[in-house]
DNA sequence: AGCCTTTGACCAGCG
DNA sequence: TCGCTGGTCAAAGGC
């Protein structure tokens, strides 16, 4: 079934380090050939309607995704330990075109300024390129932006991987985030406490995202708690796919992620909605804490969305 | 004591 | 039908 398209994925590839070029290395496969598949999501838990790609609701348009906090993320970002976000201001823009995820490089355009980053949600019909070619662009263009000056961007290769298509036919949003030292965290509104269904983004990975950058706290989490419950070396990455699960009784969400070595996210996806209010900061993890304060940004970001999915920290 | 992370193995889907 | 890959489970260890 596809019932991917039941489950409200939110992706966001990264294309910081080589994301298929090594796939050769890896395992020899192409990118993410098998498509990711998630079923795990009732259609009943899905505020959104499920089509193989996002579909944006009737009162909203395009442009309101583009402002809606997940694309703003970045954009009000601000880098405070509160937001847990260290990242620039500049991060990134994503922009959802229609149905079809198709961004390209958004300098600054579209949707706003912060140029520098790129988001793009590729359309199925993207693919004219070989993977590698796509990441090698996707890389590039990463390099690019950071090279200018952002420590942190997000770079929706329009490029397409494989991977990316997949994702897109498959539901998923997915967001290539390439955070340099500082992680992305991205935080878009603030706000909102944190609607029940929403995917919530900042993997704790977000914790050892420190690593990766200056910000020690960057992690993203939604405000949610996750329990890592596999760990996974893929074919179309360099780097190993951190699964995780909202620890909530009858939460089902899940949620994925790439980290570079370097500690960088590098893709997230999430598959589920929440449909519980997140639970009290106070964790056992003070680093969670932080995370989840972002997180509860990044769920606004989401949530606005209908709350299919939210990115966290991560640029979209 | 409880929860989370880590790691290996197993299972299912797809080509 | 076989092989490959992705995703999940379960056990052990650590915090």
């Amino acid at each position: 079934m596809e019932t991917a398209a039941d489950t409200n994925d939110f992706r966001l590839p990264a294309p910081p380090a080589s994301a298929c070029d090594s796939a050769d290395q890896r395992s020899g496969g192409g990118c993410v050939g098998g498509g990711a598949r998630y079923k795990l999501m009732s259609p009943a838990k899905l505020p959104i309607s499920r089509s193989p790609y996002i579909t944006i609701p009737p009162g909203l348009s395009p442009t309101s995704f583009l402002e809606s906090p997940v694309m703003l993320s970045n954009m009000k970002a601000e880098p405070s330990p509160t937001t847990g976000s260290f990242i620039k201001p500049q991060t990134v823009h994503g922009s959802f075109l229609s149905n079809s995820y198709s961004a390209t490089a958004v300098s600054s355009d579209a949707f706003g300024e912060r140029a520098s980053s790129f988001f793009e949600f590729r359309p199925p019909s993207i693919s004219n390129m070989t993977s590698a070619d796509m990441k090698n662009k996707m890389r590039e263009q990463s390099v690019q932006l950071q090279g200018n000056s952002q420590s942190q961007f997000q770079s929706f290769s329009s490029l397409s991987s494989p991977k990316a298509e997949m994702a897109a036919s498959s539901n998923e949003l997915s967001l290539h985030i390439a955070t340099s030292g500082a992680t992305a965290t991205t935080e878009a509104d603030d706000d909102e406490q944190n609607q029940t269904g929403n995917p919530s983004c900042g993997p704790q990975a977000s914790h050892s995202d420190l690593k990766g950058g200056t910000a020690s706290s960057t992690t993203s989490e939604d405000g949610y708690n996750w329990r890592k419950y596999g760990q996974k070396l893929v074919k179309g990455s360099e780097f190993p796919r951190s699964y995780y699960k909202c620890t909530h009784p009858n939460c089902e969400v899940k949620k994925l992620f790439e980290r570079s070595h370097d500690g960088q996210i590098t893709e997230i996806i999430y598959k589920g909605t929440h449909d519980h209010p997140k639970p009290q900061p106070s964790r056992r993890y003070a680093a969670g804490a932080l995370l989840t304060v972002q997180e509860d940004r990044s769920d606004k970001i989401l949530s606005g969305r209908d709350g299919k999915g939210r990115l966290s920290n991560l640029i979209y």
